[in-house]
DNA sequence: GAATAATCGACCAAATAATTCGAAAATTTT
DNA sequence: AAAATTTTCGAATTATTTGGTCGATTATTC
């Protein structure tokens, strides 16, 4: 191959691929391996182990997923729209990911503890994109926030609940419909009128 | 338990859907236990073994998808949608199937003659019900069909050329658009003009 | 309170899966 | 074109999982 890191990030889309649906524990190296065409010793050259490659995964999709969710705000003008396409995409994106939650929820959490690395450092972004967009809110005169910082933890609070009946595979619900309800609830408190 | 046919069916609903996702191989004992919220050694008290739940739930959802086929031809009068709204139910069954299959498919095709038994069984129905279409579309003037047998059959392995893709899991190909096409191809080589 | 039905935890053998390793291809460098 | 390197691979090894058994235990029925 041309070049190492490019044949790395082959192998990070087509596992991530396996991962998303069958989830960490149930995804085996043969199936990567066969998947990309190649002997199953051959992936080791490339990554220390299977939880390295898992890693690798969540590190690449959650760079998706702030990617989209920023070109997404910056995608419309109205603080509603940019709130609600931010929740809506977030919430798409986790629909996605619950795959690799549920296998991480297992029992398997003292090996996994990179997983809390990374969330706890997206809590932090996302808490300042969403302190952002409601701050601009508030100067374009939409909202109604006196302290965008403790309104974006309580708005981060809200889509953590939301997230809940993904993990749990309790899809029962429609996931839109409650998204709508919340988003209802929410702007109608927050809004100027 | 009040009646112990009641729980076998509820075993056997749970655990087709676990199937249903993960497939054959991929499904634990344990997986299917916990869902039912009891103790894994408890299920072989209602089955023999792994394989005869799946016989089970491939029987359950056999009969189910051969019901739900004649409810919808039944629910429109046109021939013209009586086959369109057959084809589709079809397809979208075989979608969900896939997973059963894909789990047959693997190698253990040995141990799994029922499979082929049934599917042998739902040929010959199949061609049954089509060529009923066929003739009650003919009666009514609107296909063109002189022999309701053969085109039966070339009818049913355009079918089956469908499901290909299904089983080798290369959905990329939009299978909606290419269904509408070859129903399309299908009724003007048919129809009447 | 005996007899039967249903559940369970502990255990095991067999299968499966992750990882290692040395050697063979393939490629690049000299 | 041979030496050095990078990359691939099959076979072997080790670790883990998992389908299934069994005797004991708990609920239920008679």
């Amino acid at each position: 191959m041309v070049n190492k890191e490019e044949f790395r990030k082959k192998i990070i889309i087509t596992a991530g691929q396996i991962f998303s649906h069958y989830g960490f524990k149930k995804t085996t190296m043969d199936e990567i391996a066969s998947a990309l065409k190649m002997g199953k010793s051959s992936i080791y050259y490339y990554f220390k182990s299977k939880e390295e490659i898992f890693e690798a995964v969540v590190l690449y999709e959650a760079n998706l997923l702030r990617n989209e969710l920023t070109t997404t705000i910056k995608s419309v003008e109205s603080p509603v729209e940019k709130i609600r396409n931010y929740v809506f995409v977030r919430m798409k994106s986790f629909e996605k990911l619950s795959n690799y939650y549920n296998a991480i929820f297992d029992k398997n959490l003292d090996h996994f503890e990179f997983i809390e690395n990374i969330r706890a450092k997206y809590d932090r972004e996302e808490l300042a994109i969403l302190r952002l967009l409601l701050y601009h809110g508030a100067r374009k005169k939409v909202f109604n926030v006196t302290n965008s910082e403790y309104t974006a933890l309580a708005v981060q609070t809200t889509l953590k609940g939301l997230e809940v009946p993904l993990f749990w595979k309790k899809k029962e619900l429609h996931l839109e419909d409650r998204l709508n309800a919340i988003l209802d609830v929410l702007f109608n408190g927050i809004l100027k009128k």
